[in-house]
DNA sequence: AGCACGCCGACT
DNA sequence: GTCGGCGTGCTC
């Protein structure tokens, strides 16, 4: 009879023991009962009889997880202070006697890409770094370097994983791969059907996919001959997880790099602070485009102005597109009682009701609770109500309000609910059915609106005095990469409306000089300099959630090297009916925190390693 | 995290 | 009487 230590995938809890006549290897999947119920888990080694009765494994697999995916398991288990069942439920295993393909068509061995001189050396100098950054302007020719790099590995018989954010997965950049790597390149991201997942696992498992280009959960498929990892838009904040466990993809695939020796590349138009400062960068500046842009700052706040207005006017009677950012969804953000103040917030969250005239209803953009638009304010009777905070289905209406003739459409959560729409929407802009795209930061991510010779930039004040302390670099990098969807094959004008021309203006063009600027700022304070570690608690009775709060900041004092910035009620105090509060730690060092928050996390706290939001 | 067990209110 | 609300405890 042998013993062994399984982890239980999915769950929580710490691994437990069992038996079995057979010899398991280590990070081999089994089935065993677990709590009355059949679940998979992953062998961790082999363990003396315990003192305690055990039950046995009901049956081998054929999955497993290789070493290296062990390792990486480990390292999230223990950096992001969740179980290691959390962390294997992220991983897909291999699968035994799995025919593995060699063959590899060589027609793809030679390329037709022809790099610029400049091209050229950013492409040496990426092969020169573990882990280095492109900073690049939008058309700037990253995406070239990119193909180059993947034929390269493609040449020395490796794969590369190619990180996308979610919504930059759009079918010109699939086929503009597929052009490439034909049957070599296979895409992976939550929205395909559990066919084309089987499709595509199959294409990974037998060896033929070799450029695998996907989302978050791409890092985590079962490819062992890593040459390299590619994650395009590194500052999108997308590549950190909103739930257990909270991980970055861009930080796991740097540590995925060493682990598999592999080079990572990171690229952007507006890289992440911490990225500029970690590793050594190459600048690759405008490139093939010659078209001009031409910046203006208007001076008003609420709406889509007069002189926005007038310009999309112009440009849909000349027949040219235009795009309008507004970064909130919905008609407006909020509603009010003008006589006695009263404002309409969630039952369950205490966030405002967004007012959505399609649905003739005010909508929770936190946990979905809607009701009917109120006649009159409940408080005082009064019938005048008043909504603030312009969102993007207002926006449209204005728009098409003053001009008729213009096909305008919206471009965010609640347009685009699919793959599907989001093909189609972009096929329409890009074969000019559409003038005007009114949209949230959807807009801003990666896709390829050539022809836009006018982008209007609204609410960017509300972004910026959100108070955080990435607030000026998530403003200013939205701002810059909305922009950069325009003026790519003609000359355009972006307009921005907003007060703060003195903080903008000087590094649109200049975004170096803003993360100069920022670095010594957050020197001594913030990321990359500090690292930070918040943790949540969430219950329905305010009370429990705020003495588990205290309990844990008393246990917590214990640690000279950890500082506690703050114990508190979240920014957004109750959510979905739950009450929030949050403690939030700095250090010097990452081991600091870990070492502080393992020895006294309890049940209900929700660890946020390196924070990025803090609502 | 699930989920079963068990104890108390409000309804056929 | 019972249906079902969620507090408590347990998972090798």
């Amino acid at each position: 009879m042998k013993f062994y230590s399984l982890s239980i995938i999915g769950s929580p809890l710490e691994p437990f023991s069992y038996h079995s006549q057979e010899l398991f290897e280590v990070a081999a999947c089994v089935c065993v009962v677990f709590n009355n119920r059949e679940k998979k888990a992953v062998v961790l080694q082999e363990i003396e009889k315990p003192s305690f009765q055990t039950l046995e494994v009901l049956s081998s697999t054929d999955e497993h997880f290789s070493q290296k995916q062990l390792q990486l398991a480990n390292f999230i288990s223990s950096y992001y202070i969740c179980s290691l069942g959390d962390a294997f439920a992220l991983l897909t295993p291999f699968q035994k006697d799995t025919i593995v393909e060699h063959s590899l068509n060589k027609e793809l061995l030679t390329n037709n890409i022809k790099l610029s001189k400049r091209q050229q050396e950013a492409f040496a100098f990426l092969q020169k770094h573990p882990v280095s950054l492109l900073f690049g302007d939008t058309g700037s020719g990253k995406t070239e370097i990119y193909m180059e790099y993947f034929h390269k590995v493609l040449r020395e018989g490796k794969r590369a994983i190619f990180l996308m954010p979610e919504i930059s997965l759009t079918p010109q950049m699939s086929k503009r791969l597929e052009e490439h790597f034909g049957e070599h390149f296979v895409m992976w991201h939550s929205k395909l059907t559990p066919l084309q997942k089987k499709k595509a696992l199959q294409k990974v498992r037998n060896g033929s996919a070799k450029i695998i280009a996907g989302a978050r959960s791409s890092l985590f498929l079962p490819v062992d001959d890593i040459g390299l990892i590619v994650v395009d838009e590194e500052h999108d904040d997308s590549y950190k997880s909103a739930s257990r466990p909270r991980y970055n993809a861009r930080d796991i695939a740097i540590y995925m790099g060493k682990l598999y020796g592999a080079n990572v590349v990171l690229g952007s138009a507006t890289p992440s602070l911490s990225s500029y400062v970690k590793f050594p960068h190459f600048r690759l500046k405008g490139g093939h485009i010659t078209a001009k842009k031409e910046f203006v700052f208007l001076r008003e706040s609420e709406g889509v102005s007069e002189s926005v207005l007038r310009e999309l006017k112009e440009r849909v009677e000349k027949k040219e597109q235009s795009i309008l950012f507004v970064p909130t969804r919905a008609n407006f953000k909020h509603l009010l009682c003008a006589s006695c103040g009263h404002t309409f917030t969630c039952a369950y969250c205490s966030v405002g009701m967004s007012l959505h005239l399609k649905h003739n209803a005010l909508k929770c953009h936190y946990c979905n609770f809607t009701e009917a638009i109120p006649k009159e304010c409940p408080e005082c009777k009064g019938n005048e109500l008043v909504s603030s905070r312009v969102g993007t289905a207002e926006a449209l209406k204005v728009v098409q309000e003053y001009i008729p003739e213009a096909k305008v459409e919206q471009f965010d959560r609640d347009a685009i609910t699919t793959a599907k729409k989001l093909r189609e929407a972009l096929e329409r802009f890009n074969n000019k059915e559409i003038d005007i795209l009114v949209g949230t930061q959807m807009l801003s991510k990666g896709h390829d609106y050539h022809d836009v010779t006018f982008a209007a930039i609204l609410g960017m004040d509300n972004l910026l005095s959100q108070g955080d302390y990435r607030a000026r670099e998530k403003a200013l990098s939205l701002l810059i990469q909305v922009a950069g969807r325009s003026g790519r094959a003609k000359d355009a004008k972006v307009l921005v409306q907003s007060f703060n021309e003195e903080f903008f203006l000087p590094y649109i063009e200049n975004y170096e000089a803003f993360l100069e600027e920022e670095k010594l700022f957050r020197e001594d304070l913030y990321p990359p300099f500090k690292k930070l570690c918040r943790i949540l608690f969430a219950h329905k009775y305010e009370q429990k959630a705020q003495e588990e709060m205290r309990r844990m900041e008393a246990a917590l004092r214990a640690f000279g090297d950890v500082e506690i910035v703050g114990a508190k009620k979240c920014a957004i105090e109750r959510v979905a009916g739950k009450y929030r509060f949050e403690i939030l730690l700095r250090a010097d060092k990452s081991t600091s925190l870990i070492k502080a928050v393992r020895s006294c996390k309890t049940k209900l706290a929700e660890v946020d390693m390196d924070p990025l939001d803090f609502v």
